[in-house]
DNA sequence: ATCCTCCATGTGATAATGTAACATTGTAGG
DNA sequence: CCTACAATGTTACATTATCACATGGAGGAT
């Protein structure tokens, strides 16, 4: 859909946020609050699900299903596809992973301790995302929702644009 | 993902806009406009990419490609999934239909005139689409990419929940 | 008018993404 | 232990989207 300029996907995908930091200690962080919010919550952090969460946060990338699945295989995970879903699923249900609509592709909650309606910034050029925050039904869309008498549950909110990275590349 | 509590869509979906309106008036009115914009900046509203329009503005719910395409092939169009496509990236790439992330779904656009960044609410019951505005980009979003040198080009705004009709339902 | 070029369309084939259904395994609670 | 339920594995299939290439049609240059 009008994306005849979007260009292949760089060699090396940027990080998820767009500035550096130390991976390891980020995923281990993050492992670790995960495991934490489910013992607390009584919820089943099994291997596949354990896994695709570690994938998503070394890659540190908006990952498709498939990819995800192909790697589930050569760690020794089922091969078929509801594989990888069933664990997406669970994990996006719970908040330790994020869909983005526009990539439809997963990436993993850089926060996953709080509660919080997600928003995302997709570089076209590189696919590299970051997550912020939103809340957008509190503003004037919740206003209008209001006014309609629409009820808000959840929001997808993704900008879509060039992150700092492309473009000093293109400026160069 | 996560859509387990998702009713099958009811059997009279819900109009676009959640309120009752003349529809044939505002169709020919939308049709009208978007011919007046395409005569004045050199677009080609052809059959096909005309009669996608028109489909979309009478049935005022957003569909499918393949739902487009199969009434492309009574209407007696090309029935290959290209044919659509390529109709329904033309319209959105001039901002006549939106693309619906979470649904894979298109609707035609109620103000073809005026650029904006539009914002949708759909109901998870019944999946009617409203759409209104939203300028994310100018709001706190808008603030985070400037610090983070993230250039927005585009948004994508989605709201989920329950629409008034189904809310009544519900209750009832 | 003729040709030429570009854009749009038509078509077949195939890729990518996502689900349904059901058998099997594992795990927690009685 | 054993029962009930959750999670996994697998087959098959449904839905959504794109590629590649041939054909046709509108407009401009000569």
């Amino acid at each position: 859909m009008t994306r005849d300029t979007r260009h292949a996907p760089v060699e090396r995908p940027a990080p998820l946020g767009f500035q550096k930091h130390d991976h390891e200690v980020c995923v281990d962080q993050v492992l670790a609050a995960t495991e934490a919010r489910c013992a607390k919550e009584g919820l089943r952090l099994t291997p596949v699900r354990r896994k695709v969460l570690e994938l998503l946060l070394q890659e540190h990338r908006a990952l498709g299903a498939y990819a995800i699945l192909d790697m589930l295989r050569e760690a020794g995970f089922g091969s078929q596809p509801p594989v990888a879903y069933r664990a997406l699923d669970f994990l996006a249900e719970h908040g330790f992973v994020h869909k983005i609509e526009r990539l439809n592709a997963f990436v993993a909650c850089v926060h996953p301790d709080e509660a919080h309606s997600p928003a995302f910034m997709i570089c076209r050029i590189c696919d590299a995302v970051a997550e912020t925050h939103s809340a957008p039904a509190k503003g004037a869309l919740g206003a209008v929702a209001r006014e309609a008498g629409f009820q808000i549950e959840r929001t997808v909110v993704e900008a879509e644009g060039v992150c700092p990275d492309c473009a000093d590349q293109a400026a160069s």
